[in-house]
DNA sequence: AATACACATAGACAGTTATCAATATGATAG
DNA sequence: CTATCATATTGATAACTGTCTATGTGTATT
């Protein structure tokens, strides 16, 4: 997986944030337009609009327009891509390795 | 999940660095030693340092001495806690909303 | 076309991050 | 107990982030 691992990190930075976890979250009910989803916070309209770039940027909501309004929505294909990621991880209980270490220089 | 979204926060921005995203797909193969991740990497010892604190100081890998060395591994359980979360959004299809949006100022 | 509304972009700024060199700490060997 | 090795901490610094105000853009209504 090191060859996506920066698509991860892009990622997992959009959600770095506690906002855009929080944004991310309200989107699991189903698309929601901006207005909406500013209603939660107590940020002002630039910095949602920031917000949602990044989340957008990244690939994990996508945007529409709809006359006046923006809507958003959750992209379940790069959800999926994080979630497979993520859950083939299956932390082998490989014995507490030799005493010894690597290739240190004392090893 | 609203009340988590801090906690979610500083997990995801541990993993908000590709280096970092880097060294805990490596810790999928099984416990490591400090030397042997740098070796994969060409980034001082001290910068190592800081990245190995950052991934412990959210729960994500966990560090014990050996000796000499330092060993570290992935730590499951806040893994889980991440994996649940993300595993658990569902996506409603939700018909496109009606025409009007919210309590808009003009809705 | 003029106005009003929703959203985006630009510029400014304080706070944070990733990095390094230098130094400190902790553990083992001689 | 001193020297050596692995790792951690400190201090400095350039780059990046999240936030705001002010302004621009796109859409609809009148």
């Amino acid at each position: 997986m090191q060859k996506n691992a920066g698509a991860y990190a892009t990622i997992m930075k959009a959600l770095s944030d506690e906002t855009r976890v929080r944004i991310f979250s309200m989107l699991d009910q189903g698309e929601l337009c901006a207005c909406k989803i500013q209603e939660e916070f107590i940020i002002s309209q630039p910095t949602l609009s920031y917000h949602m770039k990044i989340l957008c940027d990244c690939g994990l909501v996508s945007g529409r327009r709809d006359g006046i309004w923006m809507k958003y929505s959750i992209n379940k294909e790069q959800l999926d891509f994080l979630r497979n990621w993520l859950n083939q991880i299956t932390i082998e209980e490989k014995a507490p390795s030799s005493t010894e270490c690597c290739g240190c220089k004392s090893a």
